[in-house]
DNA sequence: GAGTGGTCTAGACCACTTC
DNA sequence: AAGTGGTCTAGACCACTCC
């Protein structure tokens, strides 16, 4: 059994999310793992069921696990690869969801801008590796993004053929280089179309484009990869409810 | 004591926390009122106070109740005539919120268009009131709106002098018409700025503009208000978290 | 049938607000 | 001091999944 950790000030289902959440942080339970059951975890830091269930339903509510009647209680596996459709419109004459195919025009290994390298905690000065995709449905080109991954941490990812790279980037940083994607920060706002952006997406110049930023980050909270995405706004509806 | 009504199979939070949220949709209990404590609540409908938790735990998550320690629990009051502040940067030289003043520019009685008519969910044809409002700070217009009230809902509306009509609508349509704004869906867009949304706004035409459609409801779902609000996307950021 | 999470009970004690 | 919600306990029974 272990003891609870912590300023013994703070309610004991607290201090127990804290001690699950860690072991989240430093992969003893990886996405996809199934954790022990409640009457286990309660046993083990000797507190009730009643407040096992309490700090295992704070994680749920965190979104870090997910619980399963009569099978257990799992490890979120994060996958918002697809968060796009939350802004973009890229369902088939079904409706069903489209994964855009995705082409990198660029790779390569450079000084970070400064505006970068700040959003990702790193000095300024430090490199990084650059990618330009585009991201295209039925050939036509509907998304071009600026990609940011720092060095060293990405080192791995450089040794990957860029023909070998799908759409969905997140699994392969997880499988080549053990860094996985918790959430993610996104910011909006849209712009007009310069020449470059306007001849990638084939648009007319000065046509309103959405522009999402995204700072990714792991369970730790440290920034993984920083990312601008811009679209024809025409394509875009961003729905949401407030109350 | 009261019994718990419907489907026998629920489970008995659920059917409780029904009964509740039907007691704020039929106004007997009203945004800012204090409701009985979680004991009396648990006596009254004959389940144990951990049951009654459960129910109010529920409101609570659908944003209709607030608890402050000590006090009570409180039917909450929706006050996001404020929302745009999660959209435009609107603050002052101290980073303060500010609520830009409000000048309206037209208000009359006409057919309503009928993608408007259909959203607010009456029939084709049907009259409603429409306003055209311009939002400013320091006398810089931000925002130009087209908002559409539904008749006769709305009707003591119309004798309200619109010199006396602040930049928050709600609550006066709250006072005047008895109509409480629970919460809105919102979709959001970008476009050009034509001539007449240049001028209004003093932009160039063609700069992009952000476009928020608004359609909110009340409690029982009903919707009241439509509206459509542009302003440029220069100032326009929205952020929000994924997981 | 064994193990899991979901619902429900019936209390206890604490922290906070109000008078 | 009284009343409120917040935490915590120690069970019971049920519904679901898996073997």
């Amino acid at each position: 059994m272990s003891a609870l950790a912590g300023d013994n000030r703070l309610p004991r289902y607290q201090r127990l999310a804290d001690a699950l959440r860690a072991r989240i942080v430093d992969r003893s339970w990886k996405p996809g793992d199934r954790i022990p059951s409640e009457n286990v975890i309660a046993e083990q830091f000797g507190v009730a069921p009643g407040t096992a269930r309490q700090a295992l339903a704070a994680l749920v509510d965190e979104g870090l696990l997910e619980r399963q009647h009569g099978r257990g209680t799992f490890v979120r596996r994060p996958s918002f690869d697809q968060s796009l459709f939350r802004f973009f419109r890229f369902s088939g004459a079904a409706g069903e969801r489209l994964i855009p195919e995705s082409r990198i025009l660029r790779r390569s290994v450079d000084v970070m801008p400064s505006e970068v390298a700040r959003q990702l905690g790193v000095s300024e000065g430090s490199e990084g590796i650059a990618m330009d995709r585009l991201r295209l449905i039925d050939g036509a080109p509907i998304l071009a993004e600026q990609i940011w991954l720092p060095l060293p941490r990405f080192q791995p990812f450089l040794a990957i053929d860029p023909a070998d790279i799908g759409p969905l980037l997140y699994p392969i940083y997880d499988a080549s280089c053990e860094q996985t994607v918790a959430r993610a920060e996104e910011s909006l706002t849209a712009e007009a179309a310069d020449a470059t952006l306007a001849r990638l997406l084939r648009v007319a110049r000065g046509t309103p484009l959405i522009v999402i930023d995204r700072l990714a980050r792991d369970y730790a909270g440290d920034a993984l990869e920083w990312r601008r995405s811009r679209g024809p706004a025409e394509r875009f509806r961003y729905r949401t409810e407030i109350r």
